[in-house]
DNA sequence: GTTAGCACTCCTCCTCTATGAGTGCCAAAA
DNA sequence: TTTTGGCACTCATAGAGGAGGAGTGCTAAC
């Protein structure tokens, strides 16, 4: 009975139709109607039956129609039951997997390494590969160099143990000689090495009452070096223009309000923030990420890591008509790529 | 006698008429008709006398009509002529250098005040401002240091005298000591201090073969560290979104290629390293810049300097139609702020 | 040299209509 | 009870036709 459905339980016949409906409408763009649905599910049903399942769909929320003579387009909930239960996800090819590790293994620098990464993201799918830099918080001091430059000041240069470098030019308050440089690199690399940089900015308060009189302007300078502003999130997006292609985002107004949250990434990386909790492939259909301006995109994500830290998230924007079954276990193995290709940066033998 | 503007001289009148046509155009970005022309120049002429210069201006291809019963607008060589020896250019406001100036002087690092330059330009304008990075080869070594890191391999700190720092990782072929990385670095900062980067890459390829042993393996590193590809030209944009709101770039193709050129950004450094020649403000407008998706689009440059040492070209990329009267004295004094706030980081006391 | 007048062009906007895709519902068939 | 064919209905889309208007070039008069 078609009332029934609308209770709890979709018929068999029904996720069928929906699933067939949802990759069309993938393929295609245009609203799906029940003549061309009757004739692609294989089932031989009339499409006058296929209006009725049609009629169950929508009143469960998982198709609309545009107009009243339009075809049917899945809804977002629709597009969360097709991925959650409904989705065939293709394995990737051996040989793509290949060519993708090519790529990634002889990059020594992780910047280089993440760019690419969000690169090849874009490429592939013809759509935006984002990719956070490492979580700030996650990473742990390693080694630190002063180096002075002319006018007093200081350059300063922090090692984390991502293998990132960070650079940053300091003035400190009174004019410090190369050997108090020196010791003061010493006295920081000696305490510190191996904590985290927030334990690090707390630790420092402590630090700049014990310390004797010529170190403590130089804590002071490093309690700065250490203080949020300096070591903010940042985020790295490729292949912006991909999104232009596509016929959904051709108003107007959304599409520079999409390109504006690339150019203005704050809000972008607090969304991907939000993915770093996820485990597996974590997935946010258009107004699920919460984000206006992403309302008809979706945003596949998966965290990539180091030994067993979580150090960002990388993944692809896209339309919310995007072949997922596709961008699933791309995403998924570049993570997994990505995340071995920093492995071995780290623990390689010495 | 019309017929006699045609050959070579202006007159007074069809100048002032073309000026007037180009500030009205600018302004309100429809083609200027005869009678709001003639109401506009204020010299009491009818709209029958405007339409015989107009077609004597026509006849000169200052100007073109869109269609046989549309009013007139500038073509590039009219826009040349206008900037050229029509503009009056309006001098900034002092209270608007005053905040520029505040917002530059106080920036430790190179790279965060061109940042901020290229930023300020989009925000000021409302359109997309441009920065190259100081050109490599104009810049010369100052300090390098090596610092192990794990696995063999080797972080560069290499400082140049603009005050910008570069790392690179790098692996040698053969493992090296502390000690020995000390001696290499002391050795490198006492021969090659003050040379610029391509005489380096030029000298190291001697020095590979004097230098003894144990240097050997260093200084092949150092070779790679100065090579061309390590030390590639890049430009930041900023407010590119910007553009999204002129009508005339609305053209769907038109402006997917436009910002394909701001990811990809071979094209536009290229481009920019061509104005690095130019003295004061270098304009291209339209199709004089060669490149095909800036078609509809001007650029407005300006070289910064440190000392008498050109580093690079920053300036505004917007629509043909804008308001060159304020971009040029933004973009010349902006480049001039830049580049005092970089000498000062250099020459600044010790 | 300048101007008024006039015929002409051509873009823009509006309405109207035909077309067709697709629907919902109902009654008959399975 | 489910499926199906039939039918009236809706509504987006495209195209034709026409009115309106802005602006032109040309010519003849000032």
């Amino acid at each position: 009975m078609s009332r029934m459905s609308q209770s709890l339980e979709l018929t068999e016949r029904a996720q069928h139709l929906l699933k067939v409906l949802i990759e069309r409408y993938i393929d295609e763009g245009q609203p799906v109607g029940s003549r061309a649905l009757a004739r692609e599910a294989g089932l031989n049903l009339s499409p006058a039956t296929v209006r009725n399942v049609m009629a169950d769909l929508e009143e469960m929320g998982l198709v609309t129609s545009p107009h009243t003579s339009a075809g049917r387009v899945p809804t977002v909930k629709g597009y969360r039951l097709f991925i959650d239960s409904l989705l065939t996800v293709k394995p990737l090819d051996q040989e793509l997997i290949r060519r993708l590790w090519e790529d990634l293994e002889d990059l020594e620098d992780p910047q280089e390494l993440l760019e690419t990464a969000s690169h090849l993201l874009a490429r592939i799918t013809r759509m935006a590969g984002v990719v956070t830099l490492p979580q700030r918080r996650q990473i742990a001091f390693q080694h630190i160099e002063f180096l002075p430059l002319s006018g007093g000041r200081v350059l300063v240069i922090l090692v984390t143990d991502d293998q990132e470098v960070h650079n940053r030019i300091i003035r400190p308050a009174t004019p410090l000689t190369p050997a108090q440089l020196q010791q003061a690199a010493n006295y920081l690399n000696a305490h510190l090495s191996g904590r985290r940089l927030t334990e690090i900015r707390a630790a420092l308060v402590n630090e700049v009452r014990a310390a004797g009189r010529e170190l403590q302007s130089l804590l002071e300078m490093a309690q700065r070096l250490f203080s949020s502003e300096a070591l903010e999130e940042d985020c790295l997006v490729a292949g912006q223009t991909n999104l232009m292609s596509f016929a959904e985002l051709s108003d107007w107004s959304r599409l520079r309000e999409l390109f504006e949250i690339f150019e203005e990434k704050r809000n972008l990386i607090h969304l991907l923030d939000q993915c770093i909790e996820a485990e597996g492939v974590q997935i946010f259909i258009g107004e699920e990420s919460g984000y206006q301006p992403l309302e008809q995109c979706s945003l596949v994500t998966r965290t990539y890591t180091v030994g067993d830290r979580v150090l960002g998230v990388l993944g692809v924007i896209g339309p919310t008509r995007m072949h997922y079954e596709r961008v699933i276990p791309l995403v998924d193995v570049t993570a997994r790529l990505l995340s071995t290709a920093l492995n071995q940066k780290i623990t390689s033998p010495s």
